[in-house]
DNA sequence: GTCTATAAACGGATAGAC
DNA sequence: GTCTATCCGTTTATAGAC
């Protein structure tokens, strides 16, 4: 298969690599559906039809853009665990780069975005028949990292202050790029963070 | 322009309602983009090349199924407050028709699916160029009803409040959807609930 | 006013030359 | 292993018959 799958020390930028990158980025922007495979090519500077090469078919491409952010967020949390100790330091830091992340997109182009993981487990969800295992991953992933630090804060209602945070973070990304204010999210986030902070400091049960 | 515009006193169902109604299901099932005008013409019945008789392209079948939202909404908080004296009696109502209307669209249907308005407008956001007003006039309307309530309950901070709170509820039905868990939202909208009592009885500045 | 037939463009995907 | 040329289905949209 090619040269080397994912993370492997390759000699050059590599064709997949880019294909992977320039997919990731339009699909966050315009969606899966509003993507086209000759968008991706020409974004990568590749040939349209030598995608096929590297990839069967465009599902496979999507499936490598949510293997690259699988990626991503297991890197950004090993990160967060090694800068901080505690839970609730973590999951700040966590509210902070999800935050960073969307602003930064913000500022490079002209337009507000949301949440890359929720948009795209969004319509991964709405493209499947039934219940899809893909769609459900990244927020899963988020899930059980957060769900592990309220853990680690002595709550036992671990589980559903980890669904309220992730679900407060992501309908703050939604109302962000649909309202199209970019503060909006920033707010939130400070607001989020803040609430951690008193869930730490004590009223065990609320 | 054919046979009076939306609400008016027709004789039959009319083809132009159908197919904003087929077009609205379809497009809550399977997004803008994942919808043909054959998937609508064919759902309500219509012959497809048909459709331009009644809609000079996609763009305005869409725009008619958001202002079908729009109504919808304006009847929804209309009836809500009709039935209920109080804001927080209104706000809770509110929260409640909001998650049986998801809940129901999963009974009649196999999969869990998110809010109507959320995904709607979150496809219109993105496959806008700049920021698209079309995109932001459901959560716009829904967001201003929202803060009239918690202004009336004498908050300061009825804005934030207002954002909080559908924030949280359409970050629930991202991960509903996403997740394929049709108890969470349910399970989400009663914490709601349960939160604006909460800020209705006291706590001035929380 | 209603519908059929069809155009024009674009999408994903393939065969096969280099 | 890399790229070109192309096929075929689908999609939006139109022209024009009834």
């Amino acid at each position: 298969m090619a040269q080397g799958g994912g993370s492997a020390s390759a000699t050059r930028p590599g064709k997949r690599e880019r294909l992977v990158s320039a997919a990731r980025e339009l699909v966050y922007f315009k969606g899966i559906a509003g993507t086209s495979l000759a968008d991706i090519a020409n974004a990568a500077d590749v040939p349209v039809g030598n995608v096929y090469y590297y990839f069967k078919t465009k599902n496979e491409i999507v499936g490598a853009v949510v293997r690259t952010y699988e990626d991503q967020l297991q890197t950004l949390v090993s990160e967060v665990e090694r800068r901080h100790q505690s839970p609730e330091a973590r999951l700040e830091a966590f509210v902070a780069v999800l935050v960073e992340h969307a602003v930064a997109a913000t500022e490079r182009y002209g337009t507000q975005y949301g949440c890359p993981y929720g948009t795209l487990s969004s319509e991964l969800a709405m493209r499947a028949e039934g219940p899809d295992p893909l769609a459900a991953t990244l927020m899963r992933i988020q899930l059980d990292w957060t769900e592990q630090q309220f853990r680690a804060m002595g709550r036992a209602d671990a589980r559903d202050l980890a669904i309220e945070l992730l679900a407060a973070y992501q309908g703050a990304a939604v109302l962000t790029s649909t309202l199209g204010d970019a503060e909006l999210l920033t707010r939130r986030g400070q607001r989020l963070q803040q609430w951690i902070d008193e869930l730490a400091v004590g009223r065990p049960a609320r």
